[in-house]
DNA sequence: AATAGTATCCGTATAAATACGGATATTATG
DNA sequence: CATAATATCCGTATTTATACGGATACTATT
């Protein structure tokens, strides 16, 4: 039998601490240690080694849950963390997905899908929930309103800002003058409401327009 | 009882019929018409009105599936667009997620799920499977490697240049001078094998970096 | 103690972007 | 048909960004 080995980092004791209580009942999973931040957490992982997994709350002091996240994935670490939040925002839900996470729970999850996650999880399989995935891509979608603002020759502009070409470089794709294209970035901003390509790039990125 | 109202937008012919007589055994399920390509689309849509759902195939000539989409939901349309396609890329799926899909079914889903995903998303609500969202997500986390490669002052100065600043305005905000922020700068775009401020800025993005 | 990486600063120069203001031909749209 | 939006072009001026090359002080690591 391969014992599950996981820590809980939560800045909550009472929650923590019940945690662990609470996976005690189960013989295939052992809780190596609790810790109250993200340093602590990475504390902890320098001496515990073959740790399988990480139940980790986002909104901890110090560093949160997206920073441990991040420098869990950067450091491509074999550790897999699953989130226990108590917000179910698509927002929250996208950028743990995009952070790596493996597995996504409300704090008023019950047992049996907290055990299952675990479980899954250990075996390397991602797994949210059908309800987190519905919030999630009904945030996805949410953005962006419209691609109409922009006409077809700023939208084709755009997509070549943002590959990096020059104004005058597009010129000479597009067979027209600089001049032009300079107008074309002009309303594009005045459009977006940005003030440089800096602010134009991100917000095009949120509008999903390229 | 309310009849579900649905247009077909494939560009194979076999599929498309096949897919109606199939669906004729469904009493609450009505195909209004059937189109091979984006722009006879928008043509029914404006002939037929109370539409509930498309089934939309992504890959169509002259207007494809995403062209699409966009412009649904740039309409503001109240009809509901449901993917049906060959590929099962987590990319495909997330760009279908983001432009307001209200499902994504593969060629290869059995009859109970199609009607079921049609009937679910016909109240309105989305439906994307569990296999389909995991597709999604395991693409989500792929991406970016390091938060490494940038030190913690470049990140900084990334954030703020994101966000439209510009390099004076920076380095009055960080109590340095511009000469610094420009080193900064020109080490950012050097570390991410960018060459300009708008590549930058989009490859940050995909980097989740900002 | 030495090395590597980081943060800070400087000069010179060119290229590019942004801010004004104005104009015409074509294409949609009401 | 008239109006509005679009794509195209132009000038002038200023501000920013990018490209070179070089230097010092501090920190952390070997």
């Amino acid at each position: 039998m391969n014992e599950i080995r996981l820590i809980i980092a939560d800045d909550h004791e009472l929650f923590r601490n019940g945690l662990k209580e609470l996976l005690k009942k189960y013989d295939d999973v052992h809780v190596v240690t609790c810790v109250a931040d993200g340093v602590a957490f990475f504390e902890a992982l320098d001496n515990e080694k073959n740790i399988d997994i990480v139940l980790l709350d986002i909104g901890m002091p110090h560093m949160d849950g997206f920073e441990v996240l991040n420098k869990i994935k950067a450091l491509n670490a074999s550790i897999k963390p699953i989130i226990i939040s108590m917000h179910d925002d698509g927002n929250y839900i996208a950028k743990c997905a995009k952070s790596g996470a493996y597995g996504y729970l409300l704090k008023n999850t019950d047992q049996e899908e907290l055990i299952k996650v675990i479980r899954i999880v250990s075996q390397g399989k991602k797994y949210f929930s059908p309800s987190i995935s519905e919030k999630m891509i009904n945030f996805m979608s949410v953005q962006s309103v419209s691609k109409d603002i922009l006409s077809n020759k700023e939208t084709e502009v755009l997509g070549l800002i943002s590959e990096g070409l020059t104004t005058k470089e597009i010129a000479a794709k597009l067979f027209v003058s600089s001049r032009t294209i300079e107008t074309h970035r002009a309303n594009i901003l005045k459009k977006l409401e940005v003030k440089n390509t800096a602010e134009l790039i991100k917000k095009a990125t949120q509008m999903n327009l390229i």
